[in-house]
Order: structure tokens, then sequence, then C-alpha cells
DNA sequence: ATCGCTGCAAAAGTTTTGCAGTCGC
DNA sequence: GCGACTGCAAAACTTTTGCAGCGAT
């Protein structure tokens, strides 16, 4: 049982993106990063600080968030809020998606991003406004709740 | 100074959408509404406390949330979050538009939803998801920040 | 008269902040 | 050693919930 990842700052392939922007190497902020890395989609505060006491108990949930919102304004991590309560966070450079809300059910799906490259062109041309390419929320009905609200707006009046 | 409108009810153009819900009808349900239309835009529970309460102080923050709940489900009202701490609400049927948030400077602008349409159909086409028409909030990066960015990045390794 | 809606108050959950000590540089 | 970063604890906010009473139908 080789106690061989005390942090190990040297071997995380997060150091040399903190030291170029500036940043100190701290702990907290190389298992916020691993744990964003290591979840591949959208992790709640709640849900990094879980992944990262396992390996880092000393660690506090004032400092994730902390933490996150440095990563945020560093460009290094997104911050959406998908409608459940809590913000989740994702790591930038992940395989481009955006997410598909339903208000009804609370079930996120995830859309390719080449679906909506031509809107993001279209924003920016027009509006200036460059969306971020892995962060779009978008707010809707689902297919299954679709079907269901069909059955409820047939009898609607019964209520 | 007449003491013209202690709530009318029967005057409102909301009673006949409640009735028709099999939804009762009263006071604080009909403000929630006449705030939303009132105003325009997006507004969050405390604002529209602020409004209500204005003309029916007994109003509480409580029920405002309950109502604005139940006109969620009935689809007479939309929630969003626009990355603020607190929703925003926003009545269905107003002119269509959709949100694009600046995550550096927290400014929200409005997309016509032309721009959009293209988008709504290719989701439902290949996801059966029906994009809410007047919903979609766009995180990214707004014209004016966009330039300030590129100052930053010139120098970053100033910082 | 019934049952749904509301006010009030308290709780639950998320995020922020102050401060003193610690650790990266 | 200096100053940034963190843990701890408490506060600030937003939203939800229980319950008793009121009010729309």
């Amino acid at each position: 049982m080789a106690r061989q990842s005390n942090i190990q700052p040297k071997h995380s392939e997060f150091v040399g993106r903190f030291r170029h922007l500036g940043l100190r190497v701290t702990p907290a902020r190389l298992l916020v990063m691993e744990a964003l890395s290591a979840h591949g989609g959208h992790m709640t505060a709640e849900e990094i600080m879980q992944w990262t006491s396992a390996r880092y108990p000393a660690i506090n949930l004032a400092t994730i968030y902390r933490t996150l919102d440095l990563l945020t304004s560093m460009g290094l991590v997104t911050q959406t809020d998908l409608g459940s309560g809590a913000s989740s966070y994702e790591l930038v450079g992940d395989t481009l998606h955006h997410h598909l809300v339903c208000q009804q059910c609370g079930a996120v799906m995830e859309v390719d991003d080449a679906a909506l490259t031509l809107v993001r062109e279209r924003l920016l041309r027009d509006y200036g406004f460059r969306a971020d390419p892995g962060h779009m929320a978008i707010f809707g009905t689902c297919k299954g709740c679709l079907d269901a609200s069909h059955h409820t707006i047939a009898s609607a009046t019964q209520r």
C-alpha cells in the first residue's frame, strides 16, 4: 500500500497551468481540478467537496467555493445553473456539449455542440457576444414530459 | 384620489385564464400576474414581492413562491436562472426573446427569438426536446468584456 | 360548508464573509 | 518573511414547509 499520492503537486498536469497564470499551487486547487477532470460531467460544489475530502479531509466547503470562483474567473471552469438549487461546475476543455434542462421532470440532457455552432457564430456576428462553447443552458420540455402534457391538456378542464 | 383598484378581481384580464384552468381566483395570484405583466422583463421573487406588497401589504414571500411554482407548472410563467443567485420569472406570451448572460460583468442582453428558431426546430427534431420559445439562457462573454479580456490575455503573465 | 389558499414562523439548503493561522513562493 | 490561501464559524440569502385560520366557490 504505497502512500504514493499525498497530493504530489509536481506530478499533476495542472501545476503548469496554475504557474502559467501566476497562481499559487495549493492542494485545494489541484484537487478541485482533479475532481472535475475525473468526474467528466458537471458537479455541484457539494459533490466536489465529497470527492476531494475523501483524499484530503481537512478541506473546507468555503475553500471549494472560493477556488471555483477563482477558476471560473480564470476561464478554467464554467459555472451553470441547471435549476437544481445548486450551481454546477464543469471543466473547460471537456467534450463540448450543452444542456437541455427539462422544467417538468428536471432531467438534464446533453446536446452535441455541433448542432449549435451556427447559433454561436450568429450571436458573435450580430451581438458581439461570445457564447461559451460548452456552456449553454436551454430550458424546455423533454420528449417524455411532452407526451405526458398532451394528455393533461386534452383533459385540462377536469382538474 | 379614487380608491379605484382595491384588487378588483372581476376586472383583471387574468381572471378568465385562471377560471379556465380550474384555479381559484385570488388576490395573490392576480397580483403576481399583474406584476409580471406590468414589468415586462424578468423579475425575481423579491422584486415581485415589492411590487405586489405596495398595493396589498399583507402578501407574503412564501405565497409569491408558491404562486410562481403553480403558474410555472401551468405554463403561464417561465422560470430561469440568470446566475444572480435568485431565479428570474417571466410571463409566457411576452415578446419572444432569449437571454445572453455575460459571466464577466453579469449583464443580461436579450436576443430576438427569430435568430434562434432554427435551433429550436433542430432540438425538437433530433432530441424530441421542445425548447421554451422565450426562454433560453446562453452564458458567455459580452462584447465589452471580450475586448477587456483581450488586454488581460496580452499581459497575463504580469499578474 | 368545504377545501384550497395564505400568512406567519421556522427550517433547510446554498453561498459568502471575517478572522486568525498556515503555507507557498 | 511576506502575502496569499485556508479552515472554522457565523452570517446572509433564497427557497421550502408545517400549521392554523381565512376565503373563494
